[in-house]
DNA sequence: ACCTGAACACCGTTCAAGT
DNA sequence: ACCTGAACACCGTTCAAGT
């Protein structure tokens, strides 16, 4: 399992052939199937695996607010998941695996501190667990689009021109905000959000320190 | 392309071959290949198609806050890929295609109604463009898990016994929330996420009529 | 300029046989 | 119980040849 998490970050899931892992692991195709029903079953099982370092790496930090030992841990995830940028896009599945319920009951039990209403904690709980998982699922995803090759900066550049020249009779707002792009950053941007649903969070609950 | 859509519909991203899309064509896969570079281009392109006829479906409904329209329009992107469950998880490579600058244009639109800040606008419209593509993919991508064989309530049902079944020493929270993941409905829980980030907005605004 | 379709390289999965 | 590795079915992509 460890060998199929280095494979994945050399090679992205794609790139994962049982070729390649049988060569490293030194064994027949058969020997993995003896553990994993399939190639999905074994990418869900080193997704689940990335998660729990997530929630290993991260200290506890008593006495912060809950929102803000969410905002901890939701960053402690986003950071993890950018480095293994394959994995992202497979958080989807994996909502009954083991580290990855590990993180919904962090996320539940820092809500349940909150002064929020007991019957809105499910809603709550799982709407900033599914921004977490969905948003960096989805950079991830376009770190992988970009590909090794090209910097991110380069490809940044080049999405930026291509907003900057469309029209902007119909695209009044996009070809305004298109040098905003040049200087983007997918982290300060997931931030963003996630500070937006803290600060309706607060807004629920009623800002008290 | 319209035949790929058809087919996507029928079998996912993954079911989609050349063979299939060829036969349906009666064509060779030399005729497909002098069209698109890879399959990759073709599922993006389609998938871009679907971000479109979202946004036809839409009637403009003047007179409304930006922030209730913001909330429409996000529903009927939402509603439209969830009858195209396989396009979802594509969005993420599309963000320099056609009608998806139009979405972002519509919804920054909106955003620049509003009395936020002008440098804060690029940050906030992304922001909530990427929780709607990025939620909406994780939740087409788990109706995709689940499979057309097993009904979704199925599914629910035995995630939530799961959950139920875990130790409620390490598990508190999930093990008392199991039982709401039971009538649990995905668009809700979508729109439970919308609307904190939106409060979030009105927050940053300041709440007027 | 656009299409044909056979050929190629590759990959996930199976399974009879081994220990 | 667990591993071996050859064999199978399939699929994306290419390309010389056609119109």
């Amino acid at each position: 399992m460890n060998a199929a998490v280095d494979l994945l970050d050399e090679h992205g899931s794609r790139g994962l052939t049982f070729k390649l892992l049988t060569e490293r692991l030194q064994t027949g195709a058969g020997a993995v199937y003896w553990h994993v029903a399939n190639k999905d079953e074994l990418v869900t099982m080193a997704t689940d695996q990335v998660i729990g370092t997530a929630l290993e790496r991260l200290s506890p930090e008593p006495g912060t607010s809950p929102e803000a030992r969410i905002r901890a841990l939701a960053l402690s995830v986003y950071d993890t998941l950018d480095q293994h940028t394959w994995a992202a896009p497979h958080v989807v599945a994996v909502h009954t695996m083991p580290h990855t319920m590990r993180l919904l009951e962090r996320i539940g039990g820092m809500i349940a501190e909150t002064r929020l209403p007991v019957r809105r904690r499910f809603a709550v709980a799982t709407a900033i667990f599914i921004y977490l998982t969905s948003v960096t699922a989805q950079d991830a995803g376009r770190a992988v689009a970009a590909g090794p090759d090209s910097t991110r900066d380069d490809m940044l550049r080049h999405e930026a021109q291509q907003w900057a020249a469309l029209d902007p009779e119909t695209f009044p707002f996009v070809t305004r905000i298109a040098e905003d792009l040049g200087h983007h950053d997918d982290r300060d941007q997931f931030l963003t959000g996630l500070d937006l649903i803290l600060d309706g969070l607060r807004a629920q609950v009623g800002d008290l320190p």
